[in-house]
RNA sequence: GUGGCCAUAGCUCAAUGGUAGAGCCCCAGAUUGUGGUUCUGGCUGUUGCGGGUUCGAGUCCCGUUGGCCACCCCA
């Protein structure tokens, strides 16, 4: 049997990286003064039918539950958001600002950096509308990323703005409806992909042309002051380097009203690391219009982001790191006669209390094989319960130095000799 | 969803159509109570699965499942 397409078994080392992320990821949100909160994995499929756009709902892991419900795995996490703020704004101070880690869900067939499952952070700021909101929520993003050991010649985020288009397009005698908005960025979204003969024609489609598009992407700054603003507020954080303006970057999601971003790994080799932005009008949506909040937020998936990581020396041996202190020991008792068994199991719970990480042989073993295993276990040192009794032999496995301590001041001898 | 490549021991991989192997891992030893190295020995396969061609298939053909890559799409 092997687990369904998609989806990870994670060994101890796997589970260890796992948590040096959400580690990572719970430290630096807390820092910015966020909070961490979580939703239902499994949501009405109606939740992500009419809010998400229909990009999301060919790829939702849906099917009907045994009471014929319509259930979906969430997709994402926004959407859940927006309702439970809507539901218990009243509760809270604004504006809110959230974290979430959790696992979402998406059927569609895998690829590297790609799969039917991952665990993603989310981190939004609700209730201010304000650009400062959008610079924190920016900063956020990087430090995060630093936290890995990322620098700005690792990853780069490009940030554009839906209403700079519009704003831009309107300043050109262009008035376009919502949909004509969301067909117009997708022909921007795929800019780079396509031949330009070909994007030009889509775009005379909408009455606009190439030229136009492109004048706006040359120099952005120009049409919309907002540009400068944010940057000015990221430079004064010394964070400039790590951002760069793109209008091209579009994204997917219909719900997005203001500033849109992605990160990149400057590589080149993967995809879109991380991406967010401004939903000021999602929360009104679902709460049919009794509660209306701004806000913004981004999500950055494990999956991805670990790819990343490995590509990137700093951040690999940071992960390994962790990964070696995870389960490391800190004593491991050899019981070298088995009659000692009894006073070695006394004081292992005696240490254990004390909250030490304590191992030791279920079965009677040779001594050669015991030290074998307490360094395969990584612990530091072990305790030897044998002849010397009622004294024991303590060694440090780094220097091999071996002391011989009376049984009664085991615990006070562990603790000097650990605590250094 | 479409197309291309691939599938052999727990892992990484060998094996002109002719008796399935190596390294690593794991386990056990190298004279009575001391670890990372070394040495010796041991364990492991319906060659992903199901058909077909052939005297004979890991090898060739078809199907299927799974993986990788590209496209589509994108949290």
């Amino acid at each position: 049997m092997q687990p369904l397409p998609g989806f990870r078994d994670f060994l101890p080392d796997d589970c260890a990286a796992r948590n040096f992320i959400f580690a990572r990821w719970r430290e630096v949100c807390r820092r910015y003064g966020f909070v961490e909160w979580d939703g239902p994995v499994l949501e009405p499929t109606e939740l992500y039918k009419k809010k998400s756009g229909p990009e999301i709902v060919a790829q939702l892991f849906n099917f009907t539950d045994k009471g014929d419900r319509e259930v979906a795995l969430r997709p994402e996490l926004t959407p859940t958001l927006a309702r439970v703020v809507a539901a218990h704004e009243r509760e809270f101070r604004k504006p809110l600002k959230w974290f979430s880690i959790g696992q979402f869900f998406r059927y569609e067939k895998q690829q590297r950096g790609r799969l039917r499952e991952h665990f993603q952070l989310n981190c939004d700021i609700i209730g201010d509308s304000s650009e400062e909101a959008d610079a924190e929520v920016l900063a956020l993003m990087i430090d995060l990323f630093r936290s890995f050991g990322f620098t700005e010649n690792d990853l780069r985020i490009y940030i554009s703005h839906r209403g700079a288009w519009a704003a831009f397009l309107q300043h050109q005698g262009h008035n376009f409806s919502a949909e004509r908005m969301q067909e117009f960025l997708a022909i921007v979204d795929k800019l780079d992909a396509l031949k330009p003969e070909i994007s030009d024609e889509k775009l005379k489609a909408l009455g606009v042309s190439l030229d136009l598009v492109n004048r706006f992407i040359s120099m952005p700054e120009n049409y919309f002051d907002g540009f400068n603003t944010l940057a000015d507020k990221m430079k004064v954080r010394g964070l400039g380097r790590f951002i760069t303006i793109r209008p091209a970057i579009v994204r997917g999601l219909a719900y997005y009203t203001g500033f849109v971003f992605e990160a990149f790994s400057l590589s080149g080799k993967l995809r879109a690391i991380a991406g967010g932005g401004r939903y000021d009008n999602l929360i009104g949506q679902l709460s049919d219009g009794a509660v209306s909040l701004p806000a913004l937020g981004f999500a950055m998936g494990d999956v991805v982001l670990g790819e990343m990581i490995q590509d990137v020396p700093a951040a690999r041996a940071r992960v390994a790191d962790f990964v070696r202190r995870e389960y490391a020991l800190d004593i491991y008792l050899i019981i070298a006669k088995e009659e000692r068994r009894s006073d070695a199991l006394r004081q292992l719970q005696q240490l254990r209390e004390s909250g030490w990480r304590i191992d030791y042989p279920l079965t009677p073993a040779k001594v050669g094989k015991q030290f074998q295993t307490a360094e395969a276990l990584g612990a530091k040192a072990t305790l030897l319960y044998g002849d010397e009794w009622p004294a024991v032999k303590m060694k440090t496995l780094a220097t091999r130095e071996e002391i011989l301590i009376p049984n009664e001041e085991v615990p006070a001898r562990v603790k000097q000799a650990l605590s250094s």
